[in-house]
DNA sequence: TTATTTATTTTAGCACCTAAAGTAAATCAA
DNA sequence: TTGATTTACTTTAGGTGCTAAAATAAATAA
């Protein structure tokens, strides 16, 4: 009698030591590039022994590569370092940003490397839930097609939001950019692509990619507020986004002002996205000023742009509506100090575009609503915008979610390509 | 030739598994009683082997004892559970509030019971830092010369403070109950008792115990809002409390209601704090209605009832304050919810007296600021005040934080009993 | 050409955990 | 009463994963 089964008696299944310390080295090689042994040891305290097992593990898996000898590398004594880097093609990620009647669509290597991105314009807020999903499907599949080659395969999708989205349901709860509520939308992307499908409020994605520049590396608690068409924001404790508890945390555009203030698109009154957002900034002002004719109810970056440049330019008008604009922030603001005291306040988004106009009135109201004490020592700053910077975040996100993933995979199956 | 340092010979030592299944078995002895060893590893996810030799190190080193065989037993077929318990005298804790012209303090065992408890009145306001070390070592050494007979050891002191505490340079940045700022104090404490001294913030103490309520016991993200001389805050974030950059954190009285409203304690306007706190009803009643007399800027607990009786009993004055302050208090939660998406809120202190006539404002000021989108599941409910539940909170945080240096010291010194 | 230096790999051994086998202590059933 | 059964606890055997130290590799310096 032959006992077939005793091969793949598993042991214990909770020690999940190497497991860890492997996802650790790949992570160290995405941020850090090429490093060699000893330094991947060092840098996560574990001893290069175990690190020559882990990566001839990697090696052999075909996620990681060495670099060949005659690169020129830092000279000294002894024998020379061999340094390893991330096999790029050994996985992609795709990003989707859904934003107001734009898609953007963005392909990253298993390196973290940003391969290709295309924009697109869409009428986003007359989509049905069938049509946002065969949409995203559309530009997914066009996007595979083109730039997949050579890729082992898919890891993951990120589809970054503005609103709130519930991880857990794989739904979109609610987006300025869609007219609908409730868009189960995970389900269907994951089943069509075989891969992970996460979905981020856009704000995360940014908070992501601002926390890992050195500037903010000892800032564990952030706090980034994204002013544009509305105002979001994402805070990250101890360096991960706070979701609470159905995933509408950190809605700060929708924190009071004024009891009984301006009418805000949520139907309440007195938040603070009813003062300073673009919409509302252009509604104060149409009633005054002679401004570019368009959609009052969705300016674009043009009709912004036009009031902006009044403000900037003197018009006392225009000065007073983002006076009394930087006021509601810079109110909104302390109560963000005096509940989350955070390390930094970043404020990005198109609407930055407006900062200067505000920024005085912004910190007088700060002043006025908090001792010092609370303030502490929070920096608050902004951050010029870059539209890209969404999708980077949410590449980043997708191939730390899928590391471990991958690292199953390629264990499975080594080199079968399967995109697709 | 003998090689002497051979026999302490250090291999790897970022292995916690050992360390941490222990921790877990102490936590579960102490969360659930007595616990047989199969259960323990059902519980904590380990084998009972491995329960069995983690227990047979604790039961040498004292920390636990089999309960004796004679007790009675829930019985069934096969071999009848030992259930194993912690030795309540292999440490104590001692936890002290301090409050405005109060402090109480209490002993708790290493099972978690409280063993003793006593309350002082002191003029809290005119003490100078050396005052209040010198009251505190006196007050804990007293209590040490009483009733710390048959422990092994004081491990531990945990300091329960109304105001914003820095646990990291141990000292109080600022309380209601000092006319001080900044009072290092853990240090002293330390050195004076050779244990672990914490400072923590009243209201997390409240948390941790009500975190602890089967009620609660799935909602990670918990508020916790303390009415009474002022206002605080404690907020639970998956299970543990947020404090800040600085400790500063989830200082939800000094949040804002009304820029330019009524003024507050700490000197600025329109906090939550000048609305709904004792000191704010009382000074907007003490215009117009006739109130016991006293000190009105610290009103006792007999004015303030006498006040909320007023409300309850009809008189329009004392309604339209207390509905008022329940509208800043709905506004102020209606910011909370946005931001933070707690689990539940639950608002309790002394202040809770007067929480039937704040509700209804209350409740209907959240409605106006908040769509139901942003309400989500979050309950608001109010947890009836035992001011008792502080210290009890104290005792709980600081056996947990001791667990592993009570562990390390019985490794060394079994049975040697070194209090004071 | 040899010594030195530094990187990587191999070896030996510890700590920990688990599954399975062994032992203990009760109830159930005749 | 006695054996079968059941459940709890302990012991044994074996596996994973880590580290320190030794061995090996590959360069520079003299």
């Amino acid at each position: 009698m032959i006992n077939i089964g005793d091969a793949l008696m598993a042991f214990q299944s909770i020690d999940t030591s190497r497991h860890d310390n492997t996802l650790a080295v790949i992570r160290t090689l995405r941020e850090q590039g090429p490093v060699a042994r000893v330094d991947l040891g060092a840098l996560n305290g574990i001893s290069s022994a175990t690190v020559t097992s882990i990566s001839a593990e990697l090696l052999q898996q075909g996620l990681i590569a060495e670099q060949p000898p005659e690169t020129p590398r830092p000279s000294g004594r002894g024998r020379p370092k061999t340094l390893i880097q991330l096999a790029p093609e050994a996985a992609c990620v795709v990003c989707i940003k859904l934003s107001i009647n734009e898609i953007q669509v963005v392909v990253g290597d298993f390196a973290g490397q940003v391969r290709h991105s295309e924009h697109h314009i869409v009428s986003t807020l007359t989509l049905t839930a069938d049509d946002l999903a065969a949409l995203l499907e559309e530009k997914i599949s066009a996007v595979c097609a083109q730039q997949l080659e050579g890729f082992q395969r898919l890891a993951g999708i990120c589809l970054a939001v503005q609103g709130v989205v519930s991880s857990q349901s794989g739904s979109i709860v609610w987006s300025p950019a869609l007219g609908l509520r409730n868009v189960p939308i995970s389900d269907r992307l994951a089943a069509r692509f075989h891969c992970d499908v996460l979905l981020e409020n856009d704000a995360n994605c940014i908070a992501n990619v601002l926390a890992g520049q050195p500037a903010y590396a000892d800032c564990p608690n952030l706090v980034v507020i994204m002013l544009g068409y509305g105002i979001g924001m994402s805070v990250l404790i101890n360096g991960v986004p706070y979701l609470g508890a159905n995933g509408s945390a950190a809605e700060f555009g929708h924190s009071k002002y004024q009891p009984d203030g301006a009418l805000c698109a949520c139907g309440r009154r007195g938040c603070i996205e009813a003062y300073a957002s673009d919409y509302a900034l252009y509604r104060a002002a149409a009633e005054h000023l002679k401004l570019p004719t368009g959609d009052s109810a969705h300016p674009s970056e043009q009709q912004m742009q036009a009031l902006t440049n009044l403000a900037i330019q003197g018009e006392p008008e225009a000065q007073r509506i983002y006076a009394e604009a930087g006021r509601a922030l810079g109110y909104g603001i302390a109560n963000v100090l005096a509940l989350f005291n955070p390390d930094v306040v970043l404020i990005t988004g198109s609407g930055v575009r407006g900062f200067n106009a505000m920024q005085a009135a912004m910190h007088s109201a700060i002043d006025d609503a908090l001792v010092v004490e609370l303030m502490g020592t929070t920096r608050i700053e902004s951050y010029a915008w870059d539209r890209d910077m969404t999708c980077m975040g949410g590449i980043a996100i997708a191939l730390h979610a899928t590391d471990a993933q991958t690292l199953l995979d390629s264990q499975t199956k080594i080199g079968s390509a399967t995109c697709l």
